[in-house]
DNA sequence: CGGGGGATCCCCGTTTTGGGGGATAGGTCC
DNA sequence: GGACCTATCCCCCAAAACGGGGATCCCCCG
């Protein structure tokens, strides 16, 4: 499986190769870095990597514009941006134009990675900091919990469901709604989550 | 899917008969009882059932003998011991007698039923009163930690690979290594236990 | 009454896991 | 020197899970 590609633009030279290399190093083809939000969208459309990773504020092109701009030249790749500031109000902002994540500049590299790695799997990141609304500590219902707890007990789908009385696709919807409001994107973390939360024991 | 089967053995009526209920709620179809050792032989050879709770003490024929009797009569068939009293040689001789569970009759149903489905997938069940020397709490090497700690993140194999810069495959292999030594029958349960066990945050 | 949430069940196609093998290389320990 | 452990990588095949739909029923709340 080949490294997936990522665009990256930014305007901070110091700061695009910093993370370029971090990034090279933890498994991801960089492509760029473009140094204006024109430069970006030129390069999309040429490249058309798996994901780009956007700075928030950029010369010429910027902001939600640039991001809706890049997801019109191609739109299947995943728009990570990336920016210094922000708050929620920004959060939603980019996320409707069309970004499925966004992260901080002041968070470790390390949540970047995650970030991407998210993106790429289809699943959307916001940085922590900004993410008090979408607090994954939601409540689960009563059955969500029963599943969570067998799930975490090494059972599978369908002795789940005998032991619940109920059909195996019961269990898989109430895991799968389990799992979004947890904000997992696989059973093994949804079960983590919930037990570092004290969902269950 | 069908219910699994399982033959209960036991030679008191009152228990063959609770237990059975409970089973049965439980999505178990119920062969028997049988209620002295050469009966249960006689039955298994006849119904060749998926699984057969055995009670340890039976006339006629009975404990690790009544164990490998059955052993041969239905080789496919996973013996679970069901004992009222017990130590670990106990444990140790049914188990090297041929069976993959057992079980003391002073734990919960609950448990009963963990270990039968236990038995059911292939792994083994020793009851925890028994079991203090196969204890679940072996240490795991790093390299197994790391790829607890990031299934616990919801990466998967191809992610975490790229994380700590190794094959998927070595992956794979890292965490069958951990299930096994946890105990646990699925990637969910490993990471569920390496929790509890404060191995993994 | 209408809307929402919970619980239940189903289908399709793709991806990931699981179970069982094996193999090599470098340490450590006796 | 040999046994043992860790870490690494590979293969095959079947079973399970995932993603993303859709659907019904009930019950409660405004």
């Amino acid at each position: 499986m080949n490294d997936p590609r990522c665009l990256i633009a930014d305007d901070h030279p110091a700061l695009t190769s910093a993370v370029s290399a971090y990034l090279s190093e933890n498994g991801f083809e960089i492509v760029g870095p473009a140094s204006d939000g024109r430069r970006a969208v030129a390069l999309i459309t040429e490249e058309k990597p798996d994901l780009a990773l956007v700075d928030y504020r950029m010369p010429r092109l910027s902001g939600a514009d640039l991001v809706r701009a890049l997801r019109e030249a191609s739109p299947d790749t995943r728009l990570v941006v990336y920016t210094a500031d922000g708050d929620e109000r920004l959060a939603r902002e980019v996320l409707d134009a069309g970004a499925v994540a966004l992260v901080l500049k002041e968070a470790p590299l390390a949540d970047l990675v995650r970030a991407l790695e998210a993106a790429l799997n289809g699943s959307s990141y916001l940085d922590p900091a900004l993410a008090k609304n979408p607090a994954p500590g939601g409540k689960l219902t009563p059955r969500e919990l029963d599943v969570l707890g067998l799930l975490a007990e090494g059972l599978q789908h369908e002795e789940i469901g005998r032991r619940l009385g109920i059909s195996s696709e019961t269990v898989r919807t109430h895991l799968r709604k389990a799992s979004d409001r947890l904000g997992a994107s696989t059973r093994t973390q949804a079960v983590a989550t919930a037990l570092r939360l004290g969902l269950i024991t």
